[in-house]
DNA sequence: CTGAAAGCGCTTACAG
DNA sequence: CTGAAAGCGCTTACAG
């Protein structure tokens, strides 16, 4: 290995000072062109790179976002919720748009991670992406607000915190799915997925999905809301026990594809056909939504748009613009597990 | 937003030297302990985090690994390949436990990538990952040998070349799924999936193929091999062309599942059903393989595995250790789209 | 066990 | 348009 070129190297070469080098890189119009065309050359010539360590030392910025990716603990080693995989890549993308590196780290909800990146300088800023316990978050984000870090999160809005939120319109989109289920001659709906304010998203779809019984002029039982968190598994073990209750059901409506498509493998399992005598829909609308049998009728969050308001706002922010929270229109998805 | 802390204001409070509180927060064992301890106390109380820029810059060591992600040109705006996807996120776990940052970039195969993270002092070496044209690619990667850069890279092995790679061993998955196809009673099988050098995996996949028809005494018929790169829609595309081509067939051997899958999608269109008349296989079983109706047949990858040896091998290089290449094993899962 | 000092490789006022 | 110099915040010989 050569040894790696300083900017002095291509000073010395060059018969400029260093100063010059610099400025030339950085294409500043107080060069000579001429100059500045020579120190690019030899620049290349000797395969170059400012040291982005040096630089970003010097001028306290550093080009570069953290993702910080909080994932369910219980959900030990398998795979990541495929949601967040293709927010992931849509982050990734924006960010590359920009000129941005991403820094992608995991995080466990309860780590250290609220003071961490940007502290120590390795990022501009902060995207926190992730389910989790929204209570146990919430003193987190309030402390990195009150030390100044930038950051945004995907999510719902959270009442009486000044937090850039980018996040789906959960309300919405679950009041929109339920009246979907009710117009097509379905009338006894259960709901499956947590509905507290520690999941916030999935309280919000079940907010809505309530929302619409009542304008539909049915009656919200408590009893045919099953808690479930994130997993197929979850999904899975949630419609068992609707199934065990023997209340009378003949739709499901998940918190999300994935607690959906648990639920349907528990449906499968009891003889019990899709959409013919149970209905099921679920949100997010992931890859796999339309490759289940039946292919599942789900409500779509825009994970493109998504990865780019929240970077984009994220820069907002880092330039000490303001930025608002954003709720991005959900959509309907129609498939077949739900009606014709 | 409060000042940052330097590690000068903890000498302050401490009534030590900044040596000294350099020391205790590395936890040296040069220093007394109860000293650390107070330290150690005030830093937490300040909220220190040490520059990363400035100490990267001053040990030349950045703990950071970054990630090449190459996309398919072609594809410009969707999705990234599921495959890919899911070995980003193991990669990114294997890096956590190791204590290392991950930088994601995504490239053009064309970009000048060769020479960025590493040079610029931001990565201590480099993970790179994607398909594309491999021809293109070998002259970047003997640029990047010669260079001394620490990299590793996932896919075939390279004759001739002193690279280090994670592969799975395509020859043999090939090789075996087709044997289950024959197994199964079918008898007039079509490869969709590019067959050259310049997409070596799949290559690899076809002449593990051959082998199977040859050693079950089936002819090798060069028109029962459709090229197809990567996507659902190339794959779509080729089992149309293979329908068209009026040739016999009653199976599809795919390079990767998104090519069987578009498969799938164009045998149903055409009324064909699977896998009575045709059946279908792929290849890596991505998640969406279990999903898809009926569930495909296919070749595992463990791509946990895979990240956890392309991390691993990674530090070993930058230890100066010497790494191995290593081709992973390949794993037949059998679902029910080839035979019963 | 501790401190004074050098230096990592840049960027950026400042002076010309 | 260019150069000499300071300094970003650490780590690490060196000396004690």
């Amino acid at each position: 290995m050569k040894e790696k070129a300083t900017s002095f190297d291509i000073a010395y070469q060059a018969g400029v000072s260093q100063s010059t080098v610099s400025r030339a890189l950085r294409n500043s119009p107080l060069v000579n062109a001429a100059t500045r065309e020579k120190i690019q050359a030899i620049a290349k010539e000797l395969n170059y790179k400012v040291d982005k360590n040096a630089s970003n030392l010097r001028s306290q910025q550093s080009d570069t976002i953290a993702l910080l990716l909080f994932e369910d603990p219980t959900n030990d080693d398998s795979a990541i919720n495929p949601f967040f995989l293709s927010m992931l890549g849509s982050i990734t993308r924006a960010c590359a748009q920009k000129g941005y590196d991403l820094l992608v780290s995991f995080q466990q909800a309860s780590n250290d991670w609220h003071a961490d990146f940007e502290d120590s300088n390795k990022a501009d800023g902060l995207i926190l992406l992730g389910y989790g316990d929204f209570v146990d978050f919430e003193e987190k984000l309030v402390q990195l607000t009150e030390q100044g870090t930038h950051f945004v999160r995907w999510g719902a809005e959270v009442e009486n915190l000044p937090l850039v939120s980018i996040g789906c319109d959960n309300f919405q989109g679950g009041k929109e799915i339920t009246e979907h289920v009710i117009a097509q001659g379905y009338n006894k709906l259960a709901f499956l997925g947590s509905a507290s304010s520690h999941a916030p998203e999935f309280f919000e779809r079940y907010k809505g999905h309530c929302q619409a019984l009542t304008e539909a002029n049915l009656a919200v039982i408590d009893s045919m809301q099953i808690n479930a968190l994130y997993t197929e598994d979850a999904g899975y073990k949630a419609a068992c026990k609707l199934i065990e209750s023997k209340q009378e059901f003949d739709a499901i409506c998940a918190a999300s594809d994935l607690i959906a498509i648990g639920a349907m493998r528990a449906l499968q399992e009891h003889g019990i056909s899709i959409p013919e005598q149970v209905a099921v829909v679920g949100f997010d609308d992931i890859a796999i939504a339309s490759f289940t049998f039946p292919p599942l009728t789900t409500v779509k969050q825009d994970t493109k748009l998504a990865g780019e308001l929240l970077v984009d706002s994220l820069l907002d922010l880092i330039a000490g613009e303001s930025t608002k929270t954003t709720q991005i229109k959900p959509e309907l998805v129609i498939r077949k597990s739900c009606g014709s």
